[in-house]
DNA sequence: TTGACATATACCTATATGGGAATATAAACT
DNA sequence: AGTTTATATTCCCATATAGGTATATGTCAA
């Protein structure tokens, strides 16, 4: 069995390090391919092939402009993550303790 | 050029199912590769491979006990997901706030 | 040493990937 | 209609997967 497309979820997805930068480009605001492959200096080809997978998992939204398409991240579908990844907080609050109280019996 | 290797970092390491289940299996106690066996009904080959590529990132700790092996999880490694989502979280944020606003309209 | 138990590795196969070049689609302008 | 601009898709390829079966390594016990 291959691995699971990058398609197939947001953790797939966000896996590789250009869509991240992608997202966080298309954050604070909505931006035309054009903006992407300048702003992040990208292959025109490579940066639409992205923004179908973001797309495709709803990490993107699209709009028409005139010739131009506008693409902006959708923050919500990044919430997933976020919650899966808290989780986890408690554990390395303890860990911190841990080493805390190593450094003060020191 | 192919995909990033899981073991490249963090974010491809956690885009496997399977691999989120163990980490979060083994996030508040450690256990044996047996019990993840059992626990999480994989098979045994396909657990011990999985456990590598988590060690090989950094996201599990092993110790040997007797003859078994404790892996347990290192929330510090899954720290930097947490972070980089977080990043996203005023946009969601603001979004929510915008979805309130069409709903007052109304 | 031999045997039982626990974990790791080797071998197999189908498949999806990311990037680049070339081309296709689509819209706007004249 | 034809041309320019913007984005999407196709075609190419090398490569790393995940899972299963079989086997190897490692550790304790008698």
């Amino acid at each position: 069995m291959p691995r699971a497309a990058t398609t197939s979820d947001a953790f797939n997805a966000v896996a590789e390090p250009r869509r991240r930068q992608i997202l966080e480009f298309l954050a604070s605001q909505e931006r035309p391919v054009s903006q992407i492959v300048t702003g992040l200096g990208l292959g025109q080809p490579s940066v639409s092939k992205h923004l179908r997978v973001l797309r495709n998992v709803g990490l993107v939204r699209v709009r028409r402009f005139g010739r131009h398409k506008l693409y902006h991240t959708n923050a919500e579908a990044i919430r997933p993550l976020y919650e899966w990844t808290r989780t986890f907080e408690r554990f390395w609050a303890h860990q911190l303790g841990r080493i805390k109280e190593r450094a003060e019996a020191k």
